[in-house]
DNA sequence: CATGTATACTAAACCGATTTAGTATATTGC
DNA sequence: GCAATATACTAAATCGGTTTAGTATACATG
């Protein structure tokens, strides 16, 4: 394979300057009063070679490399994925490309990867915020565009694009009440995660608003793993006998409470209701199929990349803040459907 | 937030030249014979203003850039993106970025991907190559290290990692066989590709020793919609109501798979064996669990990045070759144990 | 005819590193 | 004491672009 060409080639072989050549490749010919004649020729002959301007130089010149950051918890992780390969697609539509990375959820993991890439000169970072980094967002965003999504920092003046956790919950758990569910659980993470804590709310606004009591397992976040977690739901589900119906506040858990209702309570999964945040495959294909508040996944992907490009597209970063509440969608599966009561 | 510093800065400060500190801090100080104090002066005021080398400026002057690429069918698909984690994980430990990119299976973006990132100067690719892209990987594995996984070329010389698809097809159905299924159906879909005509081949012989007889739903590549998928499941289904047990070739038409049977065979699910390759986590909480042939993922990735390495270390790419098959796990669940027949 | 202003281009600086090819001084060998 | 070698360092080229500040020529104007 030969040799890569360079703008000095070019340049060469026509028998005009480097100069002449980047301002005809970069479209500036008219401006820089290059003549037609010129302009064709060396158009021509770019074609001819199929000659593409190296990145890394154009990188080093001018600071910026059409390279924006996608951190997120755990890219392996469905949710995140499938955002994922959204922005994607929409950021290879305008020359962009996508470097994706898993912090997580560790502050640690999450300032070495932004001192990292900012090193690089990425142009920009779509970031699900550790819990402690809100300094370092600060920073960083006064000198590259950033958007936060899934969470923010309440403190913080920052770009997102976010759910409306309160209100998804409240809806979903209205949802149950009207199917007439008396004993509704709420299984959560003990997290102060405003995401976590806007869903405990929700639930609770509406138990409260139907007069009836809530109950709630809050799996503390240390004991997270999936052995422990399943410890916790199948204890609250033998000592709450009277629950008719499970509100898992994240998919992760829902995995787990059916995988324990499967294996400790086969008959109970047909009795009781069941509806989780966060849809996927698995709640749809389930037998029976799981009632799920679902992220507008494209929705989410599209405000973020809009907002990317708009932050992209001004000259000072910072002077305009955007930040987007998007709504859920209740999508209703037989899970949640009224049971009948022996 | 202050202008980074440069090598001349630092240079500047210190009252030595430039070709000195860069010594310095690529650890040839001793080599290019700078005195122990110097080496320490600069070592100490790096340190303190915590300096660190413009990658992009390396990049342009060494040629290399400390990034991979890893290129699979869709970075949503669960199989994909675990096995992007591991290499996340192993790529950022020796210092190396991931760019991942979904090629969806498409000659024409698979080409775009290569081309774009060959120019950008990545240091190496891991690939999941679409049906028609020999030739240019082919050139593109003599310029810079190249790995396929899931499937390769037949007639190509090239490094990959993989597994052994005909031997887990055959162990699979040996074990239906087993449990004392007779009438065992594979679901695949009509492809080429060597991966799912292994599988084919590994049913076929299972089927062909135990002196059963075989029964194949081939599905339409182009009509693999979900909607399709089904309907061709469902028509299967009702068509060959003598079945005893369901082979699916791909979790993904395993997935169609049990739709199919909730909504329309639900008896079934509990009398039928089924057996399914590649596992996820949908399959070990469904109910009934569903068995499973199980790629071992952390094995793929490891063994991808240990390919890399050895090619990144090595002076002249294409000396060696480095070819990789892998054993699967069968995971066996509740779904194929011997059913009592009515 | 001298001056001003377009036109059509180019030389050279610059981005920030790495690396080659030196140089100046000190030390050693004979 | 003088050439050869070692030591300790540096100037400048280089990677491949972009961009600033010119220059040379043609043409118009008073």
């Amino acid at each position: 394979m030969k040799k890569r060409l360079s703008l000095k080639d070019i340049a060469k072989k026509l028998n005009v300057s480097v100069t002449t050549v980047s301002f005809v490749l970069n479209g500036k010919g008219k401006e820089k009063k290059i003549s037609d004649e010129v302009i064709k020729r060396v158009q021509d002959y770019v074609e001819e070679i199929n000659y593409r301007p190296n990145p890394v130089a154009q990188s080093l010149r001018t600071g910026k490399t059409k390279i924006l950051v996608f951190m997120v918890e755990d890219i392996s992780n469905q949710f995140f994925s499938r955002i994922a390969r959204i922005i994607e697609d929409i950021a290879y539509e305008r020359g962009y490309k996508v470097i994706f990375c898993s912090n997580e959820n560790d502050d640690n993991r999450s300032l070495e990867l932004i001192d990292l890439f900012y090193e690089r000169q990425v142009d920009g970072f779509i970031i699900i915020p550790s819990p402690g980094i809100k300094k370092r967002v600060e920073i960083l965003q006064q000198n590259v565009p950033v958007i936060l999504f899934d969470r923010f920092f309440e403190d913080l003046q920052s770009n997102y694009a976010v759910i409306n956790n309160e209100k998804s919950a409240h809806e979903a758990t209205e949802h149950l009440i009207e199917r007439d569910f008396k004993n509704i659980g709420l299984v959560t993470i003990a997290s102060k995660q405003m995401q976590m804590a806007g869903r405990k709310d929700g639930y609770q606004k509406a138990i409260s608003e139907a007069n009836i009591k809530e109950n709630i397992l809050e799996i503390p976040f240390s004991s997270a793993t999936k052995e422990e977690g399943r410890k916790e739901i199948r204890k609250y589900l033998e000592s709450n006998n009277d629950l008719d119906a499970l509100f898992f506040a994240t998919n992760y858990l829902t995995q787990l409470g059916l995988e324990v209702l499967r294996d400790h309570f086969p008959n109970k999964i047909n009795e009781i209701g069941i509806l989780t945040f966060d849809d996927n495959e698995l709640f749809r294909i389930y037998s029976p199929s799981i009632s799920a508040v679902a992220q507008p996944l494209d929705e989410i992907g599209e405000e973020l990349m809009r907002i990317m490009f708009e932050l992209l597209d001004m000259k000072s970063p910072g002077s305009e803040i955007y930040q987007s509440v998007l709504d859920t969608r209740l999508v209703i599966r037989d899970s949640s459907a009224a049971k009948v009561k022996s």
